[in-house]
DNA sequence: CGCCGGTTTGAGTCCATTCAAGAGGAGTGG
DNA sequence: CCACTCCTCTTGAATGGACTCAAACCGGCG
């Protein structure tokens, strides 16, 4: 466990500090967290459904997902992680995978024990907040992706999914909202969204055509930003981006118009 | 906020306490709590997408559920609760609610201001441990419900969504997991599941045409627990009902056979 | 150049939906 | 105690969105 050059874990600081008042024994803390840097090529396993769970990883470069396979063989992708975030929090704290985490593109993670992560937890309040609100966000997210598969046809379920991509690469430095690099198959979109390879193409073509994405090979451009959110019924409160609950600001709750 | 009598939280109390060892002053700290005991009917709201959360409430008795609504008025839910839940964690920690919360049937819930959770996670690491515990569960129920509505067919949905219940249920002590109160119209069922009402009294005619089950007037009898859990593609491991996770026993993982 | 994974397109099928109407059950008020 | 109403459940028939199967196309790469 090389201990070595802990500024890779600047990221995690950063990100932890939005949700929670850190003190500098706090930030100590986190940047000395005990890693080891490991590098995965795409489609490799960073843990399987059934698998004890070491490690928690953050994820430093590239994209990563989440998986469950049902019993004819079929695959859910049920989430999908940019640089930032923890993609293996919920197995390493619970112990033992339920789902398989995967390489999308090739990636570079920083695994840090379970035990240094259950420790520090254990002694610092404010960096335990901070990890609870990254799932409390990750769980929101998860009830967004229900929906979306269970109650929206297939053009809004795709609309909506590249909605999201935009918001979260832009909120993590990675491109705009409009413009960003998609490094999915349409295998991969169709497992996300409960579709088939082959309905994913259509409906990819259908928003193309109506002027609100043009596809160029594995990136997007999304060409009308609030028609596109509209097809999608895409209403970005859930990704909780707005880093102000700890100090909640005081404007009006916004309600669902329909 | 009348903190009369505090016996009601031990129900709490002994939920958390399966995730992390308590100390004396932790026990203390939670059957503290400052709380207030309301009911609810039916279909009445605890919580609506949008609000700024003041509570956290625990479910003494009933059952409640989350949901979502999309922008042609369809509704997807995306959990369901029973006694001993913690039905409004994520809202009341992020602040505000990204979802709405109902009864289910006639309900009491604890509630606990905002304010003294996030006091007792601040002092008391194993209860914050605890509780984060809870809402990784919950994470990983939901991912489930992903994978349900995503790549099951209605057959499967249903029998998995009968599983998972009969399991909590008895869980919670509230009946076996063959024979338990279901409380939900067809309708509510087909927006767990992502279907119609209509198709959902198909589906279920054609399990109890094929044994599987038989229904009376909102209740559920299972007659062939092992051919259900088949049909439904039912794995209990999502669950993490096994509190095992802070003393991981030595057992082989476990994984899937397909 | 020829392979190979991914994309595109077409045609036919099917699972679930929609629309519609009737039956059952529980509660209410006359 | 019965009539009435409302809600839920049930069933049928027709429709449709997404799937399956299958073949062709494309682009990168060895």
């Amino acid at each position: 466990m090389a201990s070595s050059d802990n500024s890779r874990l600047s990221l995690l600081l950063s990100k932890l500090e939005k949700w929670a008042e850190f003190s500098g024994a706090d930030r100590e803390a986190v940047l000395s967290l005990p890693y080891k840097i490991r590098s995965y090529s795409p489609a490799q396993y960073i843990a399987r459904d059934g698998d004890r769970t070491e490690y928690c990883s953050l994820l430093l470069s590239g994209y990563a997902y989440r998986s469950k396979i049902v019993g004819d063989g079929g695959r859910q992708i049920v989430a999908i992680h940019i640089k930032g975030d923890m993609v293996d929090l919920q197995n390493g704290v619970l112990g033992i995978a339920d789902h398989n985490v995967q390489a999308l593109t090739a990636i570079e993670v920083a695994l840090m024990p379970r035990g240094a992560i259950l420790d520090i937890v254990q002694q610092h309040p404010a960096v335990a907040r901070a990890m609870w609100h990254e799932t409390l966000v990750d769980g929101s997210t998860q009830r967004e992706w229900t929906t979306n598969v269970g109650r929206r046809d297939a053009q809004a379920r795709l609309a909506h999914l590249l909605c999201e991509f935009g918001l979260r690469v832009e909120a993590a430095g990675l491109g705009s909202r409009t413009h960003y690099d998609l490094p999915l198959t349409q295998e991969q979109l169709a497992d996300c969204l409960g579709l088939t390879p082959v309905h994913v193409n259509r409906t990819l073509k259908v928003l193309d055509r109506q002027n609100l994405i043009t596809r160029t090979l594995r990136s997007v451009r999304i060409d009308d930003w609030d028609r596109l959110a509209g097809a999608g019924d895409f209403n970005s409160t859930y990704l909780h981006l707005d880093s102000n609950s700890r100090a909640l600001d005081p404007a009006t709750p916004m309600r669902l118009s329909a």
